[in-house]
DNA sequence: CGTTGGCACTCGATAGAATAGAGTGCTAAG
DNA sequence: CTTAGCACTCTATTCTATCGAGTGCCAACG
């Protein structure tokens, strides 16, 4: 490692490189950033600067005679130095979330993927949206509902509002009467028990009530660990963000895993970050993209994560603001219905 | 129009260009067919047949001195003709649907969404499956179920186990007695009624009463009008069956428009057809693309439909085989439980 | 001593020319 | 009707030459 001495012109060129290499897409060179940007020193001294920077691993020449791009250190520098003042957030953007939030209505599972296709398309990236894991949730209310005689389908409602469904299949039939009783009983012992803790419940008496509770409760576990709803949308948006198709083809399988997708944010938000770039990520297909995220706030507890997936060439200001903007839409209208 | 007449050997060859292109993506030539294919013919004859099949529009020359590719027309003779007999269908292939319904469980909209993927990964092209319309189903329960004094969550399962939710928004504040009175009143009433033919109901006297039920019917009127599920994946299959970057983007963009998606699988099913090929299926971003659908009968009713996205240059007879045993399988699975 | 103009140098990208070869259509003979 | 033979076409490939963007270095300058 060389000696980094970062002084000021040099973090500004360096600004200055990422800034038209987000915008272009192609390497920048000395003479074109003493034309465009605002340094006032000739193309030999911003020669001199971009040729230590690249020593010191923020950029990176594809062959000689070519202009610099950012490495994923120098996108670091970037984010971590003059990502920090969130004024530049669009107006017009900051419009269209507030509208979508006032407007929004429907059932928690709409609310997540209208949230991630308003995302994706106010970025132009891929988005997505994880809901409150089922872990934290505590449960409201149980129903059993009789589907045919011996086959009964086990309603959870839970404290945010969700509902998760399970079909119980019986030994013996049984009674309307009897699913009532269970489904009181239930709700009644449960009520307010985090999903993620549940112990045997004894149940007095009749046998055929116990054994409706019994089942209803192992249902409820299973639910608890099958349970980790993730919206991803904006494949298309993949698409146009590469100009190799095979890039596309293994960014886009990577997402279809939905877990790793998960762990991944959840990995991110665990070290205290919110931006993960490129090779941070620890994950080969993922090594040309860089992640967003943020997690949102429903009275005051974080339930879950919105996120923002694209090219490590990504526009860091808008989408950070974009990602803050929706998730603090999201909580505080999650937190009001 | 050059006057058809499709003797058997033109047919032969036909189908064998077909075969050698959709396996090896390269206009096949004349003399390649005369080595590989089961046609004891010199290529000098095989290049007069090819050449009447591209003037009755069968096949084209991607440029002179190139082989020849088939067309949509092409296309469409081999599906009708060739593939009537199921019978090549794999037997490994069949093997593991019928593994993936044994084993299928859950609730049903995972089982639409693994359904769709176990069709992408069988393939390799997008899949695409359509839950039940609402407006099929009858209601079979109503759960009322307070979230807080002044709002209900509204709960309908129907005959066929899909949960439907909304929140009611309430003016005064309720008891959970009225909620259950209302409950067990709107089941006994609307139980078995279409979901889309719902009319007023008349309840006896109490206030109270009477809003809790005509706000539910309110929101189960939106339910049906809002819920036409789909499951759409593959994005990535899309992104290895195409080399074109940019046709990658537009058929998932068009893909991401699951509205446009229904209704033309729905046209192509109204039309009494099962495949649809390129400009047949007469939206521009998908011209490079065939659909191949299939519907599924729960208790001998259609009540939604499996399709699958690929390339016009797909394996038809392996994705019709696979379309028809899930969408059978899946049927039957539906019918069970 | 930091800055800058000048300059030789590198190396990808572009264009043109030459070549190879796959595949065709046509013709004439079997 | 089939087929061998052949001239022809046109893409893909290869090679070369050229262009030019961009660099690193050096010497001069304030």
């Amino acid at each position: 490692m060389v000696s980094d001495s970062m002084d000021s012109r040099k973090a500004a060129i360096l600004r200055a490189v990422v800034d038209e290499y987000v915008n272009c897409a192609e390497p920048v060179g000395s003479s074109h950033l003493a034309r465009v940007a605002g340094i006032q020193v000739s193309s030999a001294t911003i020669r001199n600067e971009m040729n230590l920077l690249e020593h010191e691993g923020y950029l990176i020449q594809p062959h000689t005679s070519a202009g610099r791009i950012p490495t994923d250190k120098g996108y670091r520098y970037y984010v971590d130095t003059f990502v920090n003042d969130v004024g530049d957030s669009d107006v017009l953007q900051f419009k269209s979330v507030e509208e979508f939030f006032t407007k929004a209505h429907g059932a928690l599972t709409e609310m997540f993927s209208d949230t991630s296709r308003l995302l994706t398309n106010l970025t132009n990236y891929a988005a997505v949206v994880t809901g409150p894991s089922p872990e934290t949730s505590l449960i409201r209310s149980i129903q059993l509902i009789s589907l045919d005689p011996k086959r009964v389908l086990l309603l959870m409602v839970d404290s945010k509002g969700a509902v998760e469904k399970k079909t119980l299949e019986l030994s013996d039939e049984v009674s309307e009467a009897h699913l009532e009783m269970a489904s009181g009983l239930l709700t009644k012992k449960l009520r307010g028990v985090p999903l993620g803790s549940l112990v045997e419940a004894e149940v007095s008496g009749n046998p055929e009530l116990y054994q409706l509770c019994a089942l209803s409760i192992a249902a409820l576990r299973e639910l608890q660990s099958e349970t980790e709803s993730v919206y991803i949308e904006g494949a298309s948006k993949v698409a146009s963000a590469f100009d190799a198709v095979d890039t596309v083809r293994r960014v886009l399988a990577t997402l279809e895993q939905h877990f790793l997708v998960v762990s991944l944010i959840r990995d991110v938000l665990s070290k205290g970050q919110n931006v993960a770039i490129g090779s941070e990520l620890g994950i080969e297909p993922l090594a040309e993209c860089s992640v967003v995220v943020a997690p949102y706030v429903v009275e005051g507890e974080r339930v879950g994560s919105i996120g923002l997936v694209g090219p490590t060439r990504m526009n860091y200001p808008k989408v950070l603001a974009a990602v803050n903007l929706v998730s603090a839409g999201l909580g505080k209208r999650l937190s009001e219905g």
